[in-house]
DNA sequence: TTACCTGCAAACAGTTTGCAGGCCG
DNA sequence: CGGCCTGCAAACTGTTTGCAGGTAA
């Protein structure tokens, strides 16, 4: 089983919960994922293997992946959520493209320090933060 | 009538709109505020001052004002739009705490400049950015 | 066996929209 | 006077929850 997949299993297991079939359908379906999936696209591709898995599960299920450390829920700002792989991927934010909707991932360490020293600075411990850029992509700006 | 207000009567006429009261009360109690604004927030205050006044016009005009110019729309990620004046107030980011919501408005130019580099490196015009920094504040650490 | 889970559908919260009447310009 | 606006309520969207039956351990 891949290490992601055992982290959850683990979790569950720990938790006196149970590993059932949707869950590891949903985690194997999720992992396979490079970047972030909203709830509705995780729903759609579940199905195409499980048509039987109802809606409520998926959400119940991504709620379980962020209470385990495996998935973090991400905001674009468009009223809906969407949630990356904490496990696989390492911390990085957004850049999106206004025109087209394209997304770079990226994670810059010299403004993430600068994050750090801002919030310290007023008296805040950081434990997290959220930056998307908005811009115009190479692509959408030659049009 | 004040700077903002006129700047946004002016909008309204420019495009064949009409200066109703009720944009104006709506304007008036926004414009009022120095923070950010959550939808409701402000359908209460308004209401204060006219109960006759409906929620749809208030999201409506909302929706102008950022049409205009006069404010941006801002997400924290608890699924509920807020909206912050663009005319009085500075370009500015978000520390949230984590444990009491108490939230503080900085500006950093430092950490604005390699965003702005960062995305010129992805081939990207930057247009415009959020940042979120949560954390813990300095009261909340004490408990 | 017995919590815990599931799918379903109803409930929810925030937001949008259709409509009939009202009012600004 | 005519087109834009308004308040109301119904519709919508994303998400949560109650329930009765199912199932992992």
């Amino acid at each position: 089983m891949k290490q992601a997949l055992k982290q959850f299993s683990d979790y569950i297991v720990a938790n006196g919960l149970k590993f059932t079939p949707q869950r590891r359908l949903i985690a194997e379906v999720f992992l396979r994922q490079v970047g972030h999936l909203s709830t509705e696209d995780l729903y759609d591709r579940v199905r195409k293997e499980d048509s039987s898995v109802g809606q409520a599960t998926v959400y119940r299920t991504l709620k379980l992946f962020c209470d385990s450390g495996l998935a973090k829920e991400v905001h674009f700002g468009d009223g809906m959520a969407r949630y990356e792989s904490s496990a696989n991927t390492n911390h990085h934010d957004h850049l999106i493209c206004i025109g087209c909707g394209k997304q770079v991932e990226f994670m810059d360490s010299e403004i993430e320090k600068l994050q750090e020293k801002l919030a310290e600075r007023n008296g805040f411990l950081m434990t997290s933060h959220h930056m998307y850029l908005y811009g115009v992509c190479p692509a959408c700006r030659k049009k």
